[in-house]
DNA sequence: GCGTATCAGGCAAACGCTTTCCCGCGAGCG
DNA sequence: CGCTCGCGGGAAAGCGTTTGCCTGATACGC
């Protein structure tokens, strides 16, 4: 590889001036010498090395970002909404993908901060688990301690900033929509219990029903991962424990996903014999068929503050942002098919009253 | 930060013996040095500074990579197999997204250049446009003078190592499966013409039609944005054009699920009315009603493949792999509802012979 | 007891770049 | 005409690591 002193000795230059002309410097450089290191540069193909560079300019520049998976939609919005800022600003981002292992999360928190990124942004649900939060705030401290900025997403246990979906009003959305449908045995597919997104779903939705004099028995959930696979597996368990279900909550839209699935293999008419409510608005949301009812989280905002919380000015105080959850009401969802006073039977076929998308 | 000099202090020996602790040289230490330093390690919080790493051991091991996008499936699978082995050799990937910008394909080339890597992948469809072409030629050509090697996935116009899909056979088994079911009126919603991937694949399905003698005129082809809502927006025109179509070829899925979505919103059955077939089988593919039927690519496969080409021994000669693809029959096919004989009205409603999922 | 082989550990030179500081030169000013 | 000032350009000191090479000490053989 082409270097520096290469360009400047082919130039007739001290590197100085080269590296001068080649990033710009406030130094002013005669256009004769610029051009010849502008030729140089272009007959060796000579690029920077970006390390050297980082290593010279001790001036962090780039993000890093840990997200459980961007390919995953759920991420890939809010990536979107990071990436809008940091492109705005110059800024180069560093995504990794920890794959909801937490060991990994705390290696990228290592390698990230070995890269000398300015700022690092977590996004993706906490763990229920104490040895790990503790370890994990430690080095997220120990970075902070030396100037780096640090936000969350969608996690509480980090005592920095943070931008939080609103899971529990969500969950207490999807949750009293159902019962206004008159729904009583409803089904709750759920992702691990070990991530904190999982159990403030839950508890806003135990919460719609504890208001309506209902209670959401455990035995009425199913635990899985939080993939369309997970899910039609866990409704096919919750079918099986109870097949007189009239509602499925999937506390994501890949899950509500895999649950329709499920339905449809079972032949089992959504929303005419049992509604089903996903949680987050992914894009592919609306194109399956009926279109699912669910409860939309902005996303893209969502990377759009964290990165802008990061990059501004630095808080006194930690700041966190709490988003709104809203219901989006499809063409899963319609009224339960027994009345209350009926706990038994299939439901009548004829009740065709689609609510079409 | 804490350097390596901070710790060596604090552990009371010289920055080599630090190092070579902290990095188990081959070369020998005493224990009770070895302990001291991983104290004065822990203590400080001590993470190695990546770039000077980098830089003292020119020693390339991270692998760029290019997609379009990769939180469109069609990356994220590739990207998955691009993992797998990059994984499993203890590589790191940097992967960047050009949202389809030669320029800024370019741009990173150069970039991924700068950080040292030792390969580089570029996935995802080429251009139409011959200066772009040369130009990358070029950087990948000087790239590989310094040592780097290269890998495509999915584009010719590169001479050195390539994986590619069979994108022309792939679009001939798309359109030889809708004429033996007796469509004669197939239109076409495409990607942009200036992808190869787009010409490809509408050149194997012309080449179909034609070994039926039968045409497939400009009139029938709508281009498009590679996504959901060209799709959707393609199928529109396409129908308000012409309305008699029995079948639908969309060359991605992505743009297969939009085609669904407006031909739901112009309440037209499928596949009863109008065929649509889709092509790279994205998971989503078999969750949308009905079921989509679509031409499949190995996509994982291609990315193990790519990655395995360029870290693995450099071959005498650029080696191009081919992938199969492989139609994959689901619902959203049917025989053409006109005969042959029968060129205008619309379909009887009579014909619910549905070839279910 | 001396010389040599062995071994742990330190010194210092890279790695490729940026940037401060300094120098020489020509112009402007008194 | 001499002095100062401004300006373009170069020398060199880092940036934080790794690593080849050297040193000093210890152990061993003769």
């Amino acid at each position: 590889m082409a270097t520096l002193s290469d360009v400047a000795r082919r130039a007739g230059v001290s590197p100085a001036t080269a590296s001068r002309v080649i990033n710009g410097s406030s130094k002013p450089v005669t256009d004769e010498l610029r051009e010849r290191v502008l030729a140089a540069v272009a007959e060796l193909q000579y690029v920077p090395n970006a390390h050297a560079q980082l290593l010279a300019r001790s001036h962090r520049s780039a993000v890093g970002v840990i997200v459980h998976d961007v390919s995953d939609p759920y991420f890939a919005e809010i990536t979107r909404g990071l990436q809008r800022v940091a492109t705005d600003q110059g800024r180069l981002l560093m995504i990794c993908n920890s794959y909801r292992d937490p060991d990994r999360e705390l290696e990228y928190v290592e390698l990230l901060r070995g890269h000398q990124v300015a700022a690092l942004i977590l996004a993706g649900s906490g763990y229920h688990d104490d040895a790990f939060t503790r370890q994990l705030n430690e080095k997220l401290a120990a970075y902070e301690a030396t100037g780096g900025r640090v936000a969350v997403i969608g996690r509480h246990e980090h005592s920095g900033d943070a931008v939080m979906p609103d899971n529990r009003t969500g969950g207490h959305l999807a949750g009293r929509e159902l019962c206004e449908l008159g729904h009583r045995a409803i089904g709750v597919v759920a992702g691990p219990r070990i991530l904190t997104t999982t159990t403030d779903r839950l508890a806003g939705l135990r919460q719609a029903l504890g208001e309506q004099g209902r209670e959401l028995p455990e035995r009425r959930i199913r635990y899985a991962e939080f993939d369309r696979d997970g899910g039609a597996e866990a409704t096919a368990r919750l079918l099986d424990a109870d097949p007189d279900l009239t509602a499925i909550v999937a506390l994501n839209d890949s899950m509500a996903i895999g649950a329709l699935a499920t339905l449809r293999s079972r032949s089992l008419a959504v929303p005419q014999q049992i509604s089903v409510v996903g949680f987050d608005d992914m894009p592919i949301a609306r194109d399956v068929t009926p279109a699912l009812t669910t409860v939309r989280l902005p996303l893209v905002d969502m990377g759009v503050r964290a990165m802008s919380l990061v990059l501004g000015a630095q808080g006194p105080a930690p700041r966190v942002e709490v988003l709104p959850a809203e219901l989006v009401r499809r063409g899963t969802t319609g009224p339960a098919p027994h009345p209350g006073w009926d706990t038994a039977g299939s439901p009548p076929d004829a009740r065709r009253a689609d609510t079409a998308s």
